[in-house]
DNA sequence: TGATAAGACTCAGAAAAGTATAC
DNA sequence: GGTATACTTTTCTGAGTCTTATC
């Protein structure tokens, strides 16, 4: 099928992404589903489990006994030696404690909750331990659940729902220095719940003695269950798995929209060079901000709300503390070296080279300024993406960073991948281009905690190996002698099959090293997030097709139906 | 009407669960 | 051939972006 040109929503038949057009913001026609799945109800612990305030036994009430499984659950845990940690989590705890346990657990320090956490890791341990039946009995039933609730309705389509349970009640655990980490997410209830469906659906029945906080039905948006959570107060959503329509066609849509910034990219970034010597400094603060969004593929920056959340930052909000300007560094002109903490608390530490006016120009906006003051004090994103809106339609800053991270994509592929290479080295290639990728977009992980290990046993057996090719090789060459001086038919076969021998061992140790150092490379680096959300599946899958490798070597069940678009859609010289 | 808050959606890495491989 | 270990996939839910509603 070759429609890879069609806009989105365009419509082909028989190929359900590209079904059906609805009105402008209209999502969907149908929808019926059963609801969520509940947490299981809090199962109180046996009597022989004790709780040790200041060395003496006590017994907590059921509420409390809870919240204190929580903690206990965590005591490994480096969070719970953090003080604002233990500090939120006391204070909450205290608040689901009767008047008579207030009155006597005052000092979280003196609380002995290890038999508590030695009872959780004997569970964990004995559920490993579990029999094959009783493992397979589980699992079926985790199967019925997942068919009974995994599934909606979505106009014509039977379609995966991402995530129908809700979260269970538990300790906040935020990411870096969360202001809030360690307080009690509570319990959700029915009464809790908002449920979306169409009004010809069989709406979803609450659990016994309970009532739905509200029934709507809004086919304006996507999602089929929401709630408000306690933590921050914001709603959180059950929605679609991404292999569902609604997702895979947004997916694609954002793609297109990043294709369309590729055509009017140069006219752009000439604009922002312009508008660096502008007289007005709100533009020219948006100009050098879209320069670092272009070029070094930051996010936005929102503002948050101070103390709310851990302190961030993206490219607008930037503060003065963020940035060293050296006019001179390492032989280089005008470098500007980041350092500051983006979304999840990833540390973001750069040292780039940068035109000389951009140089000047941050030496502008930090003048008479203190270290915690923004950099960029005329702009926002709101307004920059106003901005960028007059430029494209739906073009907002994120668009950079798929635009930036898709391109780069496609032009490592065309740069490293040699087309007389095998299997396995074409992958390494597409690895490290996708890894390119992934370091542009400072996507990071933490290195594996056996790392050092693994990569020790992986060079034991390149070891292994070499010595084993060079025992054949010695083999092969006194075949060789022998097949020169006796020159019969089985000595001559003998040779064949040595010779085969070393092919194999050498095939065997490339594949390892090869591996070795995909492996090393990736210590740090996490290319899941790039590969999922910001590399246009087209390319990925052309790029399979020209070479002739397998696209189950590239993408896991999981990515092939979520891109099942794009498998369908691009043939070998699509061009993003 | 424009600033702000609420809402809806994408994107993020850690941890748990599942599976393959080594021993 | 069974079990421990290593590696991969899935789940989880927090943290962003951007849009829409509200005052």
């Amino acid at each position: 099928s070759s429609h890879k040109d069609l806009e989105p929503g365009e419509f082909v038949a028989g190929i359900r992404w590209e079904e059906e057009r609805y009105p402008e913001g209209i999502k969907w026609k149908f929808l019926e589903h059963k609801g969520p799945v509940f947490a299981p109800p809090y199962e109180p612990l046996p009597e022989s489990v004790k709780f040790y305030y200041d060395g003496k036994v006590m017994k907590l009430s059921p509420k409390a006994e809870e919240v204190a499984t929580f903690f206990a659950k965590m005591l490994d845990h480096e969070y719970t030696t953090k003080e604002i940690f233990r500090k939120n989590f006391f204070k909450d705890w205290r608040k689901e404690m009767t008047n008579e346990e207030k009155n006597i657990i005052t000092n979280l320090s003196k609380c002995d909750f290890t038999q508590m956490s030695q009872y959780f890791k004997a569970q964990t341990e004995a559920r490993k331990q579990m029999s094959k039946e009783e493992k397979l009995k589980i699992k079926e039933e985790n199967e019925k659940l997942l068919k009974e609730y995994g599934f909606c309705i979505m106009d014509n389509h039977r379609e995966r729902i991402a995530n129908f349970k809700i979260e269970p009640p538990g300790l906040f655990r935020g990411r870096g220095n969360h202001p809030k980490m360690g307080m009690l997410k509570r319990r959700i209830m029915p009464e809790d719940i908002i449920i979306n469906c169409s009004k010809d659906a069989k709406v979803p029945s609450p659990p016994t003695g309970h009532k739905w906080k509200e029934v709507r039905h809004d086919n304006k948006v996507t999602w089929l269950v929401s709630w408000t959570e306690n933590i921050q107060g914001s709603i959180k959503y059950i929605m679609l798995n991404p292999s569902s329509r609604i997702k895979g066609e947004k997916d694609w849509q954002k793609y297109e929209t990043a294709r369309r910034l590729k055509k009017c990219v140069d006219k752009i970034r000439n604009q922002y060079r312009e508008d660096w010597k502008s007289k007005e400094m709100k533009v020219r603060q948006r100009a050098v901000a879209l320069y670092f969004i272009d070029k070094l593929a930051l996010r936005a920056g929102n503002e948050k709300e101070e103390g709310e959340t851990a302190d961030t930052v993206g490219c607008c909000s930037l503060r003065v503390e963020h940035i060293n300007l050296h006019p001179e560094l390492d032989g280089q002109e005008y470098v500007v070296e980041f350092d500051f903490l983006g979304k999840d608390s990833i540390r973001y530490y750069n040292k780039v080279p940068v035109e000389k006016r951009v140089f000047k120009n941050l030496q502008l906006f930090m003048e008479n300024k203190q270290p915690e003051d923004d950099l960029f004090d005329r702009l926002n994103t709101g307004i920059l993406n106003k901005h960028l809106q007059d430029l494209m339609e739906g073009l907002t800053a994120k668009v950079f960073r798929t635009y930036n991270a898709s391109i780069t994509l496609q032009q490592q592929l065309k740069e490293l991948t040699a087309p007389d290479e095998n299997i396995p080295a074409k992958i390494l290639s597409y690895n490290r281009a996708n890894r390119a990728v992934a370091i542009l977009c400072n996507h990071q992980r933490a290195p594996p905690k056996t790392f050092e290990k693994s990569m020790m046993n992986l060079q034991s057996k390149i070891d292994a190996k070499k010595e084993q090719l060079a025992d054949a090789r010695r083999d092969l060459k006194s075949a060789k002698a022998d097949a020169k001086v006796l020159k019969d038919a089985k000595t001559k076969k003998v040779v064949e099959s040595k010779k085969k021998a070393v092919q194999r061992l050498e095939e065997q140790l490339m594949k390892l090293e090869v591996q070795a150092t995909d492996r090393e490379e990736n210590k740090q680096i996490a290319l899941g997030t790039s590969k999922l959300n910001y590399l246009d599946p087209r390319i990925t899958v052309a790029w399979c097709k020209k070479w002739g490798v397998p696209i189950e070597k590239i993408y896991n069940k999981t990515q092939r139906e979520k891109f099942a678009w794009a498998i369908d859609m691009a043939d070998e010289d699509y061009e993003f």
